[in-house]
DNA sequence: CTGAATTGCGCAATCT
DNA sequence: AAGATTGCGCAATTCA
């Protein structure tokens, strides 16, 4: 099927994964709602939900925290249809660090312009996963494909060593032959 | 590992389910909880035909969201994809089973207990996908070993093939040697 | 039928 | 600024 030789694939996604132990802010989205018509949040507190490094498992806790948001409504159809979701949120009160509501430009979620930059991003991230997950089929087939190479080496090593044990030992005595032709020449000592 | 690919989507079976009384009063004043996120997206029609055909025929179209709102006292974000074709449908006549989906309970995203099952379920979303991923980085490490294994193998291989054509060079010229001495008498190196 | 596991998708925060 | 990534939640399916 796919002969795709390529055997220095590898390197590649190696080279684009590796160098990273890892970022992983892991900043905790941990945003119990809020917004409305700003995003708060500039950062996440620390507190990433890390210290469940149990042995082997980890607590799919529930997060405790989960959330978003989402005022839009967007007339489906072709309605003028504005929104009325009117959703007051208090959390100013809740967030315990960082207080930024003073938001960086305000994106309303019913902008043409957000629906265009979200869309966009869908596009993009369909694309990003798509790629994703030609690759990883890809490094499947590929493990495979050295796993099945790497059986035929070990027999043509083993072929190889038995053919090379045979000569030797043929050499071997042949040595013998020699050596007695030689004493019979000079076993005079 | 199933991937089936509907992409053609559309047939937005009429939200149907009895659109509940939202009362837009969302508070939960219940316990934590609280929340919900939404939209409805103002659909996206673009279409930017012809243009996209990036890579292989594979253009990431936005969709053309199919989207409709549900219901939902909340909204949230909906993308049914359900592919049910425009056939026309005797299941219910054949399998009491199959229902169109107008008869889904309606389980008010404010219940508690539909509250309690998406945490569950997103508990073992975490779950899989961590699973996921390492297995996935231990393919990608066993690909390395396998390809680091591969060249070692290769070079042993090369060593023996090299090992062996000394032995049957040597061999021939014993055998020419032995064919001398048998033949005239004695012509040593 | 029930509950966990998967999977595709959109959102938002980041990274490039 | 714009696309690429990534963690996360939702909902539809698939498994057990």
């Amino acid at each position: 099927m796919s002969d795709s030789r390529v055997s220095s694939v590898i390197q590649e996604w190696a080279s684009s994964y590796s160098g990273e132990t890892h970022t992983l802010t892991h900043s905790t989205p941990s945003n119990q709602l809020a917004q409305m018509d700003m995003m708060s949040y500039g950062q996440s507190q620390g507190l990433g939900r890390g210290g469940s490094d149990d042995m082997m498992g980890l607590s799919y806790l529930p997060y405790t925290s989960s959330s978003l948001c989402n005022n839009s409504s967007a007339g489906s159809t072709n309605h003028h249809h504005s929104h009325a979701n009117t959703q007051q949120d208090f959390s100013s009160f809740l967030l315990p660090t960082l207080r930024a509501p003073v938001n960086k430009r305000s994106i309303s979620k019913d902008s043409a312009e957000y629906r265009l930059r979200r869309e966009r991003n869908n596009v993009a991230v369909r694309k990003s996963r798509d790629k994703a997950r030609r690759r990883i089929l890809l490094t499947q087939q590929r493990a495979m494909q050295l796993q099945e190479e790497n059986q035929k080496l070990q027999m043509r090593i083993g072929q190889l060593s038995q053919e090379l044990d045979s000569l030797k030992h043929i050499l071997s005595q042949r040595h013998l032959q020699g050596a007695e032709e030689g004493a019979a020449g000079a076993s005079s000592i």
